[in-house]
DNA sequence: TCGATGGCTAACTATTTAGTTAACATACTT
DNA sequence: AAGTATGTTAACTAAATAGTTAGCCATCGA
């Protein structure tokens, strides 16, 4: 060990500080003196691990995306099943989905490399099921693909209709969860 | 009339710039000075006619909604044609959608209330044609309301699934278009 | 002719903010 | 014991930025 505190901690410490943050305020938003406070450290710490603001967004989202992407896994063969675990994820995890919008508003590209790349894994496997005739073929996986990640994260606290247009708060997770699934066996029928 | 410009003129030249300004930077990233150059006007015309950098924000918001409640109508007993309408004036106006995405993360529900009142009266409408039994009842109004919606804007410029993850811009707009309204009308088939 | 009113302007301020600098302290190495 | 690398800190700076102030200029009513 060096000095004092343990770098691999203290850098933990502001990820986690830094989640909150852009998840709550986005990278224009955000205030770095505000993360190194709630991660209790000086703020040149923040520039001397994550050399600017930018970086330091770049670093959450590639964080929390690789969290998602490890934790709920594609089944081409059940769409709906899919949809489900997206679903609960999504809401047990609040920031991930308001992270991926500030990303997509603000322009940060800087992680969609690796969405594209996931994504483009998934929809050939989506072609395959097709070509096997095990999955309808009345939309072209892409379009799947797009329309089921939408209606599983529509319900999320980022989303602009989900949350704020549906009052019945009293079919929340539960039945949500179960119509989510219903919804996308409509579309994705395995023939 | 009064002096060398119109204020009502002035008024609209500072909508139309605020809303590019506050469509590509959300409201934190917006700046005035540079919605006034855009404008070209004095920077404190917007604070007289304006009040404040949030108050635009949602005047911005609150015209560009009365916007399309007024342009796009909507047809309970004809759900796939309501999303080919929203999916084509969302495709024309792409500030819309991130206005609104800017609303939701940021916080400012100043336009809430006219939302849910619009949302309330198309669930109940959505509601009486299932009572009329003209529209399947396996999915509860609200449900569908939001169902249609979400799917009519995911390929919009701010969401984050659709214009990123979907790699084949070869079948864009019009085949686009119809998918949405075939995959609507799995969901909310007309009895 | 003059005062009032509506539309507009230029210059200013007080505060906030990302990013920097220089140095301190602890531990490991030789 | 001296030198060096690591983890950390406090204080500083330079640039932006939202919002303000005080006043100009044209037109109109009396």
């Amino acid at each position: 060990m060096a000095a004092t505190g343990n770098a691999e901690v203290t850098k933990e410490r502001i990820l986690s500080a830094a989640t909150a943050e852009f998840s709550a305020c986005g990278i224009a938003g955000a205030r770095v003196d505000r993360i190194a406070a709630a991660a209790d450290c000086n703020k040149n710490l923040i520039y001397v691990y994550f050399h600017n603001k930018e970086n330091l967004f770049n670093a959450v989202l590639g964080e929390n995306l690789s969290r998602v992407y490890a934790e709920v896994f594609f089944t081409a063969e059940d769409l709906p099943g899919y949809a489900q675990r997206l679903f609960d994820y999504v809401m047990d995890n609040p920031a991930l989905m308001r992270l991926e919008m500030w990303a997509t508003l603000e322009g940060k590209e800087g992680a969609e490399p690796g969405r594209r790349k996931s994504a483009g894994v998934k929809i050939e496997t989506l072609a395959e099921q097709q070509r096997d005739g095990r999955l309808g073929t009345d939309f072209p996986p892409a379009f799947l693909l797009v329309a089921v990640m939408t209606l599983a994260t529509a319900w999320s606290a980022a989303a602009p209709y989900g949350p704020s247009l549906d009052p019945s708060d009293g079919y929340m997770p539960q039945e949500l969860r179960n119509l989510i699934a219903d919804a996308v066996r409509r579309i994705a029928p395995t023939t």
